[in-house]
DNA sequence: CTCCAATCGCAACTAAGGTAGCTTTAGTGT
DNA sequence: ACACTAAAGCTACCTTAGTTGCGATTGGAG
């Protein structure tokens, strides 16, 4: 997305000191308290380059969430498909309680409602990860448990939907017995046929 | 929320006249273009007044939601749960998608991302709509479409959660077939007593 | 009707966000 | 090694957000 015609030395450095500054930031004060100029006094680098290359605090949090984005992602594997989707969809809420990712991963959200550029790292985001959780759904195809005719990704989505609605809209608390019965109530549509 | 030691007479003259402004200026260039001077000048209060009395934009915003809040809201009423259901969901969907109505809604989910205040607001809009709305449940249960032991507004939160998430966390497009099948997974999912 | 406190308007100010023009540094190709 | 130039640094500046102190209005109680 970034093009940049001298990867080889310090644009490199001064990037990546700036994702990593940014996320720091991000961890440590929320998105409502990220500032350009903490963040290029942290990252050692000057403001006036910060803001010729990211332009806004959104552009920050965009180019760190496609650094995010590279994780590593741990999908359960428990035998059955009930519970490994409810530790997919567990594994969705307990990181945005996450003293340390919550703050990060909340920003990313936040950001992205705020910025176009930002939505679109945001939404390639999610399209990666439920990707990967959509296997536990294909799974359960295998072994008979689900009919064959499922979205697997839109089973993942319908499963972590409440969550992320009881966090973002609605701004309720999310216990795990609810994140539990989102993965159910999943689960069972998709073995009614309707996903 | 708000303590008015007045209440009759200009106090009330001018907040009604910023909740105006604010509900147009949303209207007009969204959240991301609220500023409180524009709201100042369009109400033709001072802007020292508004910063008094409502702070930041986001309180604005919070305050306006109060006024929106009052509102009346449709409740469909088709003969059938699935009926009545998909026409909740479908009324939330293109209620966002209003030209109109849409980034005065949007502005909302996202000035409470942001500051406690208008979460507050937010969860109370939600928790008064979603009580109205749950009436639909209720009547399927009357009707024997359902268990007796569902959570009505529970199932109403799970139907309409994945609209939510399409557009303000994964920022996807919704179709109708989309919100429909929202719908039925919710009912699904309420049939096979998950909910 | 009169007085008092609440609230608003006003102007001047501070601080922070953001920009512009120029200089300096350091990858990269020859 | 050398020259070229993309990109970073720096200073000075401009604009906008938000604050403060004070005087002017105005509801409302007696």
């Amino acid at each position: 997305m970034e093009v940049i015609k001298r990867p080889g030395g310090r644009s490199a450095r001064v990037r990546d000191a700036v994702r990593r500054a940014t996320l720091a930031e991000l961890g440590e004060h929320g998105f409502r308290g990220l500032t350009v100029d903490n963040v290029a006094e942290r990252s050692g680098v000057h403001k006036t380059t910060v803001y010729r290359r990211w332009g806004t605090v959104e552009g920050l949090v965009a180019d760190a969430l496609e650094l995010a984005a590279g994780e590593p992602w741990p999908i359960p594997d428990t035998g059955t498909v009930q519970g490994d989707l409810r530790g997919v969809v567990e594994l969705v809420r307990s990181g945005f309680e996450d003293p340390e990712l919550g703050p990060v991963s909340s920003a990313f959200v936040a950001a992205a409602m705020q910025s176009p550029e930002a939505a679109r790292a945001l939404r390639a985001f999610f399209e990666a990860r439920h990707d990967q959780s959509a296997q536990v759904v294909r799974r359960g195809v295998e072994r008979g448990e689900l009919p064959v005719t499922v979205d697997a990704r839109e089973v993942i989505r319908v499963a972590v939907a409440p969550v992320y609605y009881r966090l973002f809209v609605a701004h309720e608390p999310v216990s795990r017995d609810d994140a539990d019965r989102a993965a159910d109530a999943a689960l069972a549509a998709a073995r009614a046929g309707v996903l």
